[in-house]
DNA sequence: TCCAAACGGAACGATGCGTTTCGTTTTATA
DNA sequence: TATAAAACGAAACGCATCGTTCCGTTTGGA
């Protein structure tokens, strides 16, 4: 007989079988964000995950064999993709994708991702993951200057594909330097107006 | 009587006085260096540095208090301050800073600035290093623009130190997802010359 | 002459790593 | 219904690094 040793409001979270426990695999991830939040990056250790989640640490490195792949975990379960919403010139549309990024990796789940983006310099499984995402976001992105192309709005010779780069360049490089409060409309306006066809 | 081991060839190198052994200091930034090159990041632990400078902990601890403080005097002492050029026109004049500095990250010296940005992203003293050479770097980029500038070369309403920016940001993130084999100069083209003004 | 400081070297406790073992719980299979 | 398989929490393992603290030695400066 388990002996109770009081401190047991949570429900024991045992096995359920020859199968994956969804409730474990929350607590871990909970563990972890909450860990971010309350002590920061050296805070996220797979010791202290273990214990705040209340499981064993075979479990943990079972479903994630390591410190980074714990992290892009976090990072995918939190990350909305973000619609790019046309409005109506790009200047604004980019704009308001760095209003929205700029947002959510000023909230605690956001600020993972610079720290993805650090451990992908020196993790290479971490690297892969952070490439894919880029890829992804790129893409979208990508779309998004083409609307603009699309209506005629880019100067000739403009690829969308470059110009999305720069511009996400940009937005990485406030996020790495803590410069999260630049104004998004005047970085969107620094970055892109020079591609844009001159009207009247 | 201190006991001779033998495996001597190297000459003890003791205390000089009160005051800090040149010396001491460029064996540990050698040995931080070797190891950099040879085992990556991993292999940079201050035990390492310690053992394989055959100094003493509380030495490398004295001076350089972190593993971010050891990092950032690794660097500093092997960046050279770049001298922009001027190539005529701006689109050359980026490129070939491009060149310049994708030769350079490519580097085993130069590859310690993508792990000083990692770094910067949770040891705030590496963030505030790193702040300062940014500051220093963009300044003389500027510059560079300024020239441009200078020439009537840029369209009306560009700002040096926005553009300046832009260009740092896409070299930065060429060096964080490994992509320092862009061409130099289809980058500068995609990043600079629609700010350039339209001639003949 | 004596003090202070730097040096190499060794040890300390603490912490995290990644692995292993154990006993328990439940599902799937025979 | 019996048995095998897999997941789970818990505890311990050996190893490495961390950052600190001693010690004895060396040397320049007060």
């Amino acid at each position: 007989m388990p002996e109770f040793t009081g401190e047991c409001a949570k429900p024991q979270r045992r096995s359920i079988g020859a199968r994956r426990n969804p409730a474990t695999e929350a607590a871990i991830l909970d563990a972890a964000c909450d860990l971010l939040r309350e002590k920061g990056v050296h805070g996220l250790t797979m010791e202290a995950v273990a214990r705040r989640a209340r499981a064993g640490k075979a479990t943990l490195y079972k479903w994630w064999p390591n410190r980074g792949a714990l992290l892009v975990a976090v990072y995918e379960r939190s990350k909305g993709a973000h619609q790019h919403k046309d409005m109506g010139n790009l200047v604004d549309t980019i704009a308001e994708f760095y209003r929205y990024v700029f947002a959510f990796w000023k909230t605690s789940e956001g600020q993972v991702f610079r720290l993805i983006i650090a451990e992908a310099q020196s993790d290479q499984d971490v690297a892969e993951a952070l490439e894919r995402y880029r890829l992804e976001r790129l893409a979208a992105l990508s779309e998004a200057v083409g609307w603009a192309q699309a209506c005629g709005e880019l100067r000739e010779g403009v690829e969308p594909d470059a110009l999305a780069d720069t511009i996400m360049a940009a937005a990485w490089l406030r996020l790495l330097t803590d410069r999260l409060t630049t104004d998004p409309h005047r970085l969107a306006r620094d970055v892109v107006s020079g591609w844009i066809v001159e009207k009247q």
